[in-house]
DNA sequence: CGATGTCATGACACCGATGTCATAACTCAA
DNA sequence: TTGAGTTATGACATCGGTGTCATGACATCG
């Protein structure tokens, strides 16, 4: 590979005036320069990042890891992928200074964390972006005090600056959505109890029917799997058990899009018809999912790509030295995405009540 | 950041035997050893892979780009990030030999790819991947001669080193699987006319007929959607086409499985089920559509990940110079994953000869 | 015309590792 | 005890850029 000595050769000059023209610092005749040019494109010439960084000591890198990782033994059911839209996010906001994003992936081992963060520090970041899964604390292998990072997705007991989905609100927001549609009695299938977006979303869920005013009935609320499994016969269960309430839900708020998808094709095996007989909201706006589906799915945007825009921001600031230093993590939230899944009720008539007269469903 | 000259004279020796410490390439007295090892600790140092990379020539670095590029300026819909199996496939042969993956993604703008090729050539990646969002021709920006390079999911005009997707053979063991189980009128659903995959998979399904001694109906095949637009209206009436034929098909095999996916939702308003009335093969085992659907889908598993690990141990053994020249593209075909959505047939009755006298459906 | 200032360019050192070679310290056999 | 051989360590140059400073060629002005 060519050197800076063997374009100044070529072109008849000192490499510190090829330097100059290929960082346009410092006046060059037009004459050199057109040289110089001719030069480095004869020989192909690509200046040498490491050289020039080991001068600089500016590296220009950002270093990003990510992958399925939790903090517990045992692997969670795979998520929609959502990391990738965060990627995304953050490539747009780095892209655009210049400096250059350097993504390793865990394969979702987490023992490769340590080992990634050694490489990235050899490779002199700039700063560290660490991109969870799926909403969750973390325990990351310790870094050099001083070195920018930010968590996306997750947060630690450090108070490592993090960006994380506002799901409180966000099942909030949608809740409320679906009550101004008429409903008051709202099913809902929460995700793995262990998740801590479980958590958050109830609140969000509450927090709606307080501000209507309806009354919490955990009756409707329902964790369809144990931490762990995932069989399809527990959703069954758990769907019959809401439906055959005395005053079963009129519309089913899913733990995400593919939990509605697997309740939309449960509920078809019954005969029992979406929205006509029952509506059903999702979480999460994946879209291959909530889009396909027929009906449409109702659900809510968790903006990933915003939050890793928001994160590559956060993580620029920290390495200029922006005395801001937010001591809470910062909370994301996104539209509800509203399609024909759930219907309009009329306050006097509830389709579904022809099903108290059914007895328990058979299996 | 600390330096081996900070580590050298903390633990009271030269720099050289430090190195020595940290390469394990000369033998170092244990109580050398032992001091060197605590100012590291003590110090917080790590190497510096600029300066070492340039003192070797080494970078240890390969550069992989991806991204949702088309060579047409419309992007075309969705797929489904199939993309990221075949980095994670990667991943695991490249880090596996100690070098480090960089991974670039271009978010879908074309112009992006000619500026992270040029990053890349600066890091002095001893190797480059280009990794397609699915089965394309590409135009990639001319690299230095003797840089090592492979294409995934694509190939070019340059006889580029590629790994491709055997989609022909992988629909025809799909179609096989099919007619082993009773059927004999097999409707197909096809991508866009413009995708590589669909003229491929095309020849895959007439070779699968061949083989059984099926004389191929050219009524059975249609294309839904016009290249670019993707309305859901068209896919009704491709399948309105279907089952109203004289002879309608007992199973739809379609393009991919988001397509099979909204067919199901298509199906069911109208009243058919699946797969008691007509079966349905999708295309990808794209699992979260595949294994969430009900009934679950039977489909071809497209193999990224074991694709990324061919494109992987390619590009290796380009860089170590091996003399195998592969002229032509290496084909990666997967496993038929048979699941509930087909139905077995037996030789006498068909299920959807009622549907016959029904006269066509109404949209 | 000579002093001063500006512009274009070059010489040289330095960033942080490591390969080469030299050398000090030590072991062992005669 | 001494010379040969082995082991442990250090001095120095080098990789490819760029910051610092110096210098030579002109232009400008009193």
């Amino acid at each position: 590979m060519a050197t800076i000595y063997d374009v100044a050769r070529v072109a008849g000059v000192s490499p510190k005036t090829v330097s100059r023209v290929l960082n346009g610092d410092a006046p060059v005749k037009k004459h050199t320069r057109d040289a110089i040019n001719a030069a480095i494109a004869d020989l192909g010439y690509v200046p040498s990042s490491a050289a020039r960084s080991m001068r600089s000591n500016k590296s220009g890198l950002i270093g990003l890891i990510t992958g399925a990782i939790s903090t517990k033994p045992e692997p969670l059911e795979p998520q929609g992928l959502p990391d990738l839209f965060i990627v995304q996010g953050i490539q747009r906001v780095i892209g655009a200074t210049g400096k250059t994003l350097m993504i390793a992936d865990t394969g979702g081992r987490f023992d490769k964390v340590a080992p990634l963060i050694n490489t990235f520090l050899q490779h002199r970041v700039e700063g560290l972006i660490y991109v969870a899964e799926f909403h969750q604390r973390v325990n990351l292998p310790p870094v050099p005090a001083g070195q920018p990072m930010v968590l996306v997705n997750c947060f630690d007991d450090m108070n490592t600056p993090a960006i994380l989905p506002d799901d409180r609100r966000c099942q909030r927001d949608l809740v409320a959505q679906v009550i101004k549609n008429g409903h008051r009695r709202i099913g809902h299938l929460t995700l793995l109890k262990s998740q801590t977006a479980t958590a958050l979303r109830l609140d969000g869920y509450k927090d709606a029917l307080a501000e209507a005013g309806i009354a919490f009935d955990p009756a409707l609320v329902i964790t369809p799997y144990p931490d762990g499994g995932m069989d399809s016969q527990l959703l069954w269960d758990a769907i019959d058990r809401l439906l055959t309430l005395p005053q079963p839900p009129t519309v089913l708020a899913c733990g995400n899009d593919e939990m509605a998808m697997r309740v939309y094709g449960i509920l078809r095996t019954r005969g029992i018809k979406v929205p006509e007989d029952i509506s059903i909201a999702g979480f999460d706006n994946y879209r291959v999912i909530a889009e396909t589906l027929y009906p449409p799915l109702s659900t809510v945007d968790l903006p990933y790509a915003a939050m890793g825009v928001r994160a590559a921001e956060l993580l620029l600031s920290l390495i200029n030295g922006d005395p801001e230093i937010p001591t809470a993590p910062a909370l994301v939230s996104g539209p509800v995405c509203w399609r024909s899944s759930v219907t309009k009720l009329g306050t006097t008539s509830n389709s579904l009540t022809y099903l108290q007269t059914n007895g328990r469903m058979t299996k």
